[in-house]
DNA sequence: CGTATCCTTGAAGGACTTCAAATGTTGTGG
DNA sequence: CCACAACATTTGAAGTCCTTCAAGGATACG
């Protein structure tokens, strides 16, 4: 990629090159989407539950995430996004939200109407397969946390939701060495893996007293990949991603 | 629907009619998709982790689950499937198979070529629309187990699991009066929620005390609708069926 | 530099698990 | 149609992972 063509959009193509090797006139085709770009601070809901979207969101700065409220006011979290995420491109064909998305961090968003990502699509059918593919990888990092809740213990539920953004990150781009920014709180984790902020913190330093991570200000470093992925049992392959994609975590 | 209609179509046109309004041409469309059918007994792997199908699994007549096998044997299950269902749709456009597909009881499959079903789309876009929708559901399901397991106690979680197979099975008319037929056991439950086979028990139990529901001999019947969609916390919404088969829940 | 937020620590309690064994049910072949 | 095996449900008791409650530090930001 070249310097020039880095722009809104490369999140979004970078994205879709983890999903399916893009063609240059594909590639066009989606840097002329008609997009109104908005800045979010943080906290800040996106589309809530019963909401009826006609455009989608896609990110293209910061740190998004889905989640559910519960009657009595806990919430779970059901999925953490990423620049070059559309989190709510399900609204696409459901047309009412059963979860609310919003921001984990001040953030840039793109909004997509539907008609036009409609109009993408009939025109370019193989984009039409990407985006669907997306849907579907998004549904395997459901199935992945369903059994990390159901069947694992803290530590290895951690261990493994820690991969899988390190992964995801690397794949896209957003890594720095060993390290990604990862702006979210342990009350957040807590409320991802059904666990509560206390035991998040206690097996936290676990991990970091058995050498594998540090984390600190906002940045997780991984100090012991393998380790690590010992610990969460990660295999990456539920998510999806191409060989090229793979490649870069090594 | 008429009685000479009834066919091996039947389940799937019944799914797709909880999905979208179908047109008649549509109805042809499908009932005429070439399909490879076969008897399978039951506890008998379909697709396996690993496996990249070049074929699709109607489900005809009976049960099938999903589920991801652990590194020491135990088992996580993700999701139940019903006449109607094409559990492993997904194959369509990941290759690889990240979990397990499989029966709990005796069923009639239809195997359809990824082929036929990529023509299908091709010539009736809305099919095509439809078939993304009801993947889009089912990672639906997948973000409400997660809730569940994430948040809800044993009780909560099994009422809410019930409410979701008896309002899927009445949506395709496979209730009789206030009965399904539910060939799980209470291992099976445990798997799928999280629990152990001692825990399930105690708990059905303490449901049964309650007066919400009977169950015995692979055959739930509920007694309290209200008050089992209350202890579930139970919101159909999720499911995203259209208003006719949601008025056939009441 | 104060205040809100987040992280950390200790102690007590609870929901669920594990282990072990008895009882009940279903299907099969003699 | 009974006998038996295989499987499923049920019960009891002990233990554990995680939660809840409560409070003290650290960190970040205006």
């Amino acid at each position: 990629m070249t310097l020039e063509s880095v722009s809104i959009y490369s999140p979004l193509i970078a994205k879709l090159d983890t999903l399916m090797q893009l063609t240059d006139e594909e590639r066009r085709a989606v840097s002329e989407l008609p997009m109104m770009v908005r800045d979010l601070r943080e906290d800040q809901d996106i589309v809530r539950e019963g909401d009826r979207p006609t455009q989608a969101c896609l990110l293209i700065e910061g740190f998004a995430y889905r989640y559910q409220a519960m009657g009595d006011g806990r919430r779970q979290i059901m999925s953490f996004h990423i620049p070059g995420d559309i989190p709510d491109l399900l609204s696409l064909h459901l047309s009412v939200m059963d979860h609310n998305l919003g921001t984990l961090a001040p953030s840039k968003c793109g909004f997509i109407s539907h008609q036009n990502l409609h109009g993408l699509i009939r025109a370019h059918p193989r984009l039409g397969d990407a985006f669907w593919r997306d849907t579907l990888v998004d549904g395997a990092v459901f199935r992945a946390w369903l059994t990390g809740i159901g069947r694992r213990n803290a530590y290895a539920r951690i261990a493994h939701l820690l991969c899988e953004l390190v992964t995801r990150m690397r794949a896209v781009g957003l890594q720095s060495g060993n390290s990604v920014r990862l702006p979210l709180t342990q009350e957040e984790i807590g409320d991802a893996l059904g666990l509560s902020t206390v035991h998040v913190n206690r097996v936290v330093q676990q991990l970091r007293a058995d050498g594998l991570i540090t984390w600190h200000a906002k940045v997780l470093t991984v100090n012991d990949w393998e380790g690590l992925k010992r610990a969460g049992e990660f295999d990456p392959t539920y998510l999806h991603l191409r060989n090229h994609a793979l490649a870069a975590v090594a």
